[in-house]
DNA sequence: CGTGACTTAAAAGTCATACTTAATCGCCGT
DNA sequence: ACGGCGATTAAGTATGACTTTTAAGTCACG
């Protein structure tokens, strides 16, 4: 019996998460345990630790003697990365990409803020030196090395803020990136003008002014809002 | 075999869950399968199946030939409502309290000044009407009627942003406003200071002044840090 | 003494099957 | 028309046999 993932049940929940979010089930759409089991060729056991994990995403309710039926968009854990990623590689991914991105204008300058506060002198230095790197960067189609600093930026930005659930967020800032980039203006150097406001956030945090901080990361944010159209107040 | 939750993989995870969450088992601890058959006398099907939840909101790793480890702190999907209620209901309360706290007050700020741009006239009356009963019950020892108003309000302001990820915060900002209200300043009557922000955000949706209400609660938020003597900038 | 290839065994993963439980549907009687 | 009651269906649970991965121990060889 052949296997490519890193077991079955992984298998199924990387066929079936995908299908789910994209909106192939439309909310209320019932799938039965015995109909996958056929469609997968595994046995139940695995159909049913791959319908768990589906259940505590919230994507899913199982029901006696109903089946398990797809919940609507309303009660999915949104901020499970693994929803995440489905989301962003699936069809909605434009609207997703709004979504997060305005998460991200909310949450960004506050944790810069707190970064001002609490960053340990490694992490100002870490801070610096992809400020830096980004500005080495920024001219001359070398977008991937780019982007590997604009997110180490980001990462150690929501990491010294000193707060979990913000340091959390670094992966998502991490796919909206690297989606913006892969996805969208391609061909364009960055804007010189976000290069030297993370420069300037640098070195705000160093110098400890969080509402300068705050206030250039807002600009930062408004910036990416503005390259997806999104409206700013 | 008696039962008394919704199913007995649900029983053993909310007995697992809470345990990881609280720490009784150190991040690098191994769980075995069968160990963990015998101490809940349950079939390996279920406990698997609990494995597999919990391993998809990364408390554990499960790997063959050594068992099931349980992860470090910052591996846990924190944004899982399962995870925040354990949490919550456990020993680093007053720590998790505070993420959310900051958590808030980043978003809830940037949700109501969306809101002054999309509130529907139902959502903006259902502001008002929530706004006028938190005034209505904001003296004499209402507490708990005040403390419905004000989920109600701020749960409206969530998902009048139009934003489904600031939407879903909803159930976050209910368990902070429950836990201030049961297990802080039990006895003491809302600060009326805060009874008249609520009134005048209301206020500013209505008017659709984004400046306004984005201000305002930002002067909430930062009201519910003080009361965590969270550093204020 | 070290090192690399080989063996072993432990624990998770998978499968098939039998059985239990709960809830929906429809029949039947009032 | 309605309400209860049984039949049926699909999920839930239990169990035992078997497979796969891999840490760890062993042994021979340099």
């Amino acid at each position: 019996m052949e296997n490519q993932g890193q077991g079955l049940h992984a298998r199924v929940l990387q066929s079936l998460g995908p299908a789910i979010t994209a909106g192939e089930y439309p909310p209320g759409s019932v799938l039965r345990t015995d109909e996958l089991e056929q469609r997968f060729d595994v046995s139940r056991t695995v159909i049913r630790e791959a319908i768990r994990v589906l259940e505590s995403m919230r994507l899913v309710a199982s029901r006696r003697r109903v089946g398990v039926t797809v919940l609507p968009t309303e009660e999915w854990n949104v901020y499970d990365p693994q929803v995440i990623r489905w989301r962003l590689a699936g069809a909605d991914r434009p609207r997703q990409l709004r979504s997060l991105t305005v998460l991200r204008s909310a949450v960004e300058p506050v944790a810069a803020g707190l970064a001002a506060h609490l960053a340990t002198p490694e992490q100002c230095a870490e801070l610096t030196d992809h400020a830096l790197g980004m500005v080495a960067t920024s001219r001359g189609q070398q977008l991937d090395a780019y982007l590997v600093h604009d997110i180490a930026f980001h990462r150690v930005i929501l990491r010294s803020s000193g707060n979990e659930m913000f340091a959390r967020l670094g992966d998502v800032v991490a796919e909206v990136l690297t989606g913006r980039t892969h996805h969208q203006v391609m061909f364009t150097d960055p804007d010189p003008a976000a290069v030297t406001l993370h420069v300037r956030v640098a070195e705000a945090v160093r110098e400890r002014d969080a509402a300068r901080a705050e206030a250039l990361t807002r600009e930062i944010a408004a910036g990416a809002m503005a390259e997806l159209d999104i409206l700013a107040p």
